[in-house]
Order: structure tokens, then C-alpha cells, then sequence
DNA sequence: CTGAAAGCGCTTACAG
DNA sequence: CTGAAAGCGCTTACAG
């Protein structure tokens, strides 16, 4: 049997003390009908709450305004690199303006994502923040179903008119490959990411098309069907037993390009001397790996924390129009590339 | 101003398609109550339910029942990489019986963890899982006073008659001294996290315990006030200023050990042909640093699911007595780490 | 097995 | 400026 928890301090205890109504009290406490009530009425209503301990019960609050202060966050995996600074940055935000994040991990699976959203729904979430997306996502649709107000973040839809942040993968690729091909490289190849998502897409299809402008090759592609360190090692296997004529690697995100390095490390392909390869995201640490990876870095706790405004904007009102934010992201060097010699 | 919602459907909306009181729907839903109700009249509910696309208001039932079949979990920061596996692990265990996870950081500030437990009451918080406690924590007698279960995890208290999951310093500082001493190591400095935290103060104890039942020195001891990189760098330099007189360092965690690592190649001491250093923890990503860091595993999932799961005991009411858990580190050999030679 | 009523702790139109 | 009432969507003793 569950257990009873002790009756709490309510509005109607302070009322008590102070011998008004309680709806004096709700008044007087809340920070936007305050003004309507006297200077000493609310004096002695605060000061009777805090001696009586009291605070509001967020639950009851929720019911009768059919809202929760309440943020959901959807991401694939929490012990992916990539998500615990965006959801900090998210959590930083919408604390400070007195929004709670609950956060589900959906593993990439419709049916958590399916629960975690009628979890999120049963609870009156306010918002959601949602990093999960694919290309062609029906959750957009069932939100818009729902009249939650909702941003995506990291990945976006195909279809027009939804709120995102994202990152500038044009930007980012075309950084990446303007540092190989001054480093001499000229067969480029790509281990993409996932087509479903926009994030594994676009990076796919920047590359490819830029390649071609340069006329250079740009079939010289393994394709990951999950952003894993293990899908990275196999497309590099798949690709490399196929075509060895490639003498750097641009991986589409930094678990890809781990498993790459895995896997040439396996075959006695040093790391940048034989070879060269780029991640992408940066992830914490990447800058005291061996070698440590060149990579770019994706600003992902503004990212998080650009969503949280831009949803809290909407909770409000405001920011009607769809707004893509789409951040800068940042090609460091570090140690996994360099000059081609042969 | 705040967006109205969609009016949901609610459980009167269901009685009135099925005819019945809705009181009835209320038990022909809930899977404790159901058998009183008739098979005919559930069938029919379900029907009614599903076709109407009916689900819970979790917030009533939670104003009602006086519980929200929430946890909350309170850590430092989602972005130190000791913690989304234990949140994980947490999240896995509690959602697997239908409870939703809460998490908030601290930044190890008592007032931004006092802020969060207020939150956390006022939405009801069925339990509370604490990885933020220090040595002795009021925040203990609060839960108390509130009557709120927890359990911490991770870290916990001097106190006893507390539910906690820990790991056994004592096993995991020993094997990593046995295997210094295996080496040659004669003296052994330590990187002492902050004291207030049990995990620094046991490993601190243990080491000076161990080393001195060798007869070996124990005073070789650097200082960090937190568990961080800047922290371990700062307290090494301190220490290798005073006295330069060591081969080997064990850091209290693996950030400090990471800080320990760049003070040392600043310093052009090289790892482990001049000296040794040894983790704690043993986060992701470890393995591949440079050079790979030889530390102590730390079931962090484990911890994580070991925790949710005598908190959900706690919160049906079984489980009365205080529970500690002591989870079994394990030595993980790798390249930071060698034999003494001079 | 089912219904009717009360109530969880708030908020908010409606009066005055 | 304040009070009294109604109600948010559930659950649950109490009847029958």
C-alpha cells in the first residue's frame, strides 16, 4: 500500500491565521493579482505563509488552470554526449522562469516516444522541446492534434512552418572540407548518418554538392543507420573494403567518426599520417582523445537554451510565426588531420 | 497571456458514451479496481475510452490521491558525465512501474538544492532519489520533516539509519593500491576530493589507512575544494610544488585525474613513463583518452536502478528498514599506470 | 456490481 | 478591496 503523506499547510490554514478568505490569500500571493489586494492584507498573509511554512500546491494550481509549468524534453538517450548540454541549456532557461523540465528518453523508438508524449500529455505539459525528430515526423502532427506549443531542436522535419533550432550544416560541412582540401586531401569520403534525420541528410547532401562544385568525387560513401560508435566502425569496414582510395573521412557526428578511428586503428591505419578524419558536434573531451579529433563544434547548450526562449515566447502568446534558428557552428582543428603525403 | 488549451476528454465524456456513472469509468480503468466492476461494463469502458482517444488527467489524480507518481532526483550537473548514467538507470527502474522522473541540478549550491526541493514538494514528489548530499546535510532532516522517502545515492551521509546506495571505497582504493605497490610505486601521493563529500573524505581515510598500515608515507595529500579538472590541476601543482618527492598520484575521481594529467604535461612529465595517475569512476570515453586513463569502475546505471528500486519499495511501504547498498567497483587497467623505473 | 456525493487545493468570474 | 461560490478531473468511502 502506498503511503499517506502528512496533510500540508494550504491557503486555507493562512487564511485562517489571518482571518480573511482564502481567496484573499490565493490574491495576495500570487504576483499578478497582488495589486489588487491592500498593502496590509498582504503583508500579514506573507507573513502568516511563512511562519506556517507554507507552500503552494503546484498540483492543485495545475488542475484549475489546465496548465502545469511544465516543460517535456524528448531526446533519444541521456547517456548519448550530445544531450545533457542541451537539455541544460534548456533547464537553465525555462527554471528561471519558474517552468519544471521533465525529460524521456525514447531510444529512437516510436512507441517510448509515443508513451513519453502521452506521459507528457496526461501531466499538461505547458511545451515541448522535442530532439528526436525525423525527417517526416508524425509527432508534429499529434502536437498540433494536442495544441501543445512545441520546438525541435538539434533535428528538424522536412515540412515547413514548425518551430526549430538547428545548426548551419552547410556552414559546417563546407568548413570541414575547406580544411581538407587546403590540407591537400582530394578523394573525400563521408560516413553518413541515418537519412531520416535532418541532421544525417543535409550533412550528406552539403557534402555531395560541394564535392561536385570542386569536381571532385563525391560517391565515396558509407552509410551508419544509427549515430553509434558501432554503425561508425561498420560503415567504415563496409566502405573501406569496397574502396580504398580515399584518404580522409568526414563523418557525419563525433560516435561515427570514434568508430571510424576504431576501426582503423584495427587495420594499422595511423591517424593523421595514413589518414584523415573529422567528427562532428564536439562533445566534451574530444580535445583529449588520442588522437584528439577535429571536429565542429555545435553550440548545443545555446542551442537549448534558444529553444526554451523561443517556447517559453510561445507559452505567452507571442512568436507566433515559425522561427527556424539556425546557430553557427565552429570547425576546430585538433590532431586527426593533416597534410596529405604520399 | 497564457494560451487556453483544448478542453480534454474526461472521464465523464467516457461514462456518458458507455451510459454508466462515471464513477464507474474511474474503476473500470484503474487496473487495482477493475475486478469490481463487470467484464460487460469494462469492455465497454475500454471501448468508449480508446475510440474517444481518453487518457488520464494525471494532475487530478494526483491532487486527489495526494501523490503525482513523480521522483525527484537531485544531482550537481547533468553535464558531469558521472551522472546521466545514474539518471538513466533511475528513469529505466521508476518508469518501468509508471513513475516519472524529475531531475534538477544543484551546482552543489545549498540554495539552488533548497529551491528544487521546494519545487519538487509543491508538485507533490512521491520519493526523492539525492546524489548531491554532503557529509551532514540538513537536507536529510527535511526530507524527514516532510516526510518525504529518499534514498541517496552515490554520495551519503555520516549519519546513519539513512537509505543509500554507495560504492566500496574500500575495495576500489585498495585494488588501486595494490596495484601501484605491484608496480614498484613507494610513494604514492593522493588528489583528496572535498571533505564534505563522503566520497572524498572515505577514499582520503582509506588511502592514508592503507598506506600506513605498508608503512608507507600518507602525507603525500593535495587538496580539491571541488570535483572538477581546474580543481585537480590547481591542487597538483600545489602539491608537486611542495614536495616532488612521488611516482605515483591517486585522484579521488576521474576529473581530478584529468586535471592531475594536464598540470603533468604542462610540466613535461610524462604518463607513466616519469609517473603514474590513477581515476576514479571510470566515465565514458575514458578508454580512449591519451594516455587511456587506468581508474575505478563505478556501476553507474547500477547505482541508479538500485537506488529507484528501494525508493519505489520505500514508497509502498515495504522496505521500512534503512537500506545500504554497497555496489562492488572494479579496477580497470589501462595505459596511465606502469612500472617504477629510476 | 454500480451510483451519487464529497472533496483534494487551488483560481477566478461575479457580486458588492 | 474582499468574500462566497463554483469548478478543474479525478478517487473513494458510503449506500444500496
Amino acid at each position: 500500500m502506498a503511503r499517506k503523506r502528512k496533510r500540508n499547510i494550504t491557503i486555507r490554514d493562512v487564511a485562517d491565521k489571518v482571518g480573511v478568505h482564502h481567496s484573499t490569500v490565493s490574491r495576495a500571493l500570487s504576483p499578478a493579482k497582488r495589486e489588487k489586494i491592500s498593502a496590509a492584507v498582504v503583508e500579514k498573509v506573507e507573513a502568516a505563509a511563512k511562519e506556517l511554512g507554507y507552500y503552494p500546491n503546484i498540483v492543485a494550481s495545475s488542475l484549475k488552470q489546465n496548465r502545469s509549468f511544465a516543460v517535456g524534453v524528448l531526446i533519444p538517450d541521456l547517456m548519448n554526449p550530445m544531450f545533457p548540454p542541451i537539455i541544460r541549456g534548456i533547464q537553465d532557461t525555462a527554471e528561471a522562469l519558474g517552468y519544471t523540465v521533465i525529460t524521456a528518453n525514447t531510444d529512437d523508438e516510436k512507441e517510448k516516444e509515443q508513451a513519453a508524449l502521452r506521459m507528457m500529455l496526461g501531466r499538461s505539459i505547458d511545451g515541448m522541446i522535442i530532439a528526436t525528430a525525423q525527417r517526416t515526423d508524425p509527432i508534429v502532427d499529434e502536437c498540433n492534434k494536442h495544441e501543445v506549443p512545441f520546438v525541435l531542436v538539434n533535428r528538424t522535419v522536412d515540412h515547413q512552418g514548425v518551430n526549430a533550432v538547428v545548426v548551419d550544416d552547410e556552414l559546417g560541412i563546407r568548413s570541414v572540407l575547406d580544411h581538407l582540401l587546403g590540407l591537400g586531401h582530394k578523394r573525400i569520403a563521408h560516413i553518413a548518418g541515418p537519412q531520416h534525420s535532418s541532421t544525417g541528410f543535409h550533412r550528406a547532401r552539403v557534402m555531395s554538392e560541394y564535392l561536385t562544385s570542386k569536381s571532385l568525387p563525391a560517391d565515396i560513401v558509407g552509410s551508419a543507420s544509427r549515430f553509434t560508435i558501432e554503425e561508425g566502425r561498420r560503415a567504415f569496414a563496409e566502405l573501406i573494403a569496397a574502396d580504398a582510395g580515399f584518404s580522409a573521412v568526414v563523418a557525419a557526428n563525433d560516435l561515427l567518426a570514434l568508430g571510424c578511428l576504431e576501426a582503423m586503428q584495427e587495420r594499422g591505419i595511423r591517424v593523421p599520417e595514413d589518414m584523415s578524419i573529422t567528427g562532428y558536434d564536439d562533445f566534451q573531451f574530444l580535445d583529449r582523445m588520442n588522437p584528439a579529433l577535429t571536429t565542429v563544434m555545435v553550440p548545443k547548450y545555446d542551442m537549448g537554451a534558444a529553444a526554451a526562449s523561443i517556447l517559453l515566447e510561445m507559452m505567452d502568446g507571442e512568436a507566433q510565426l515559425p522561427v527556424v534558428v539556425k546557430m553557427k557552428p565552429q570547425l576546430v582543428l585538433r590532431d586527426s588531420t593533416a597534410i596529405l603525403t604520399d
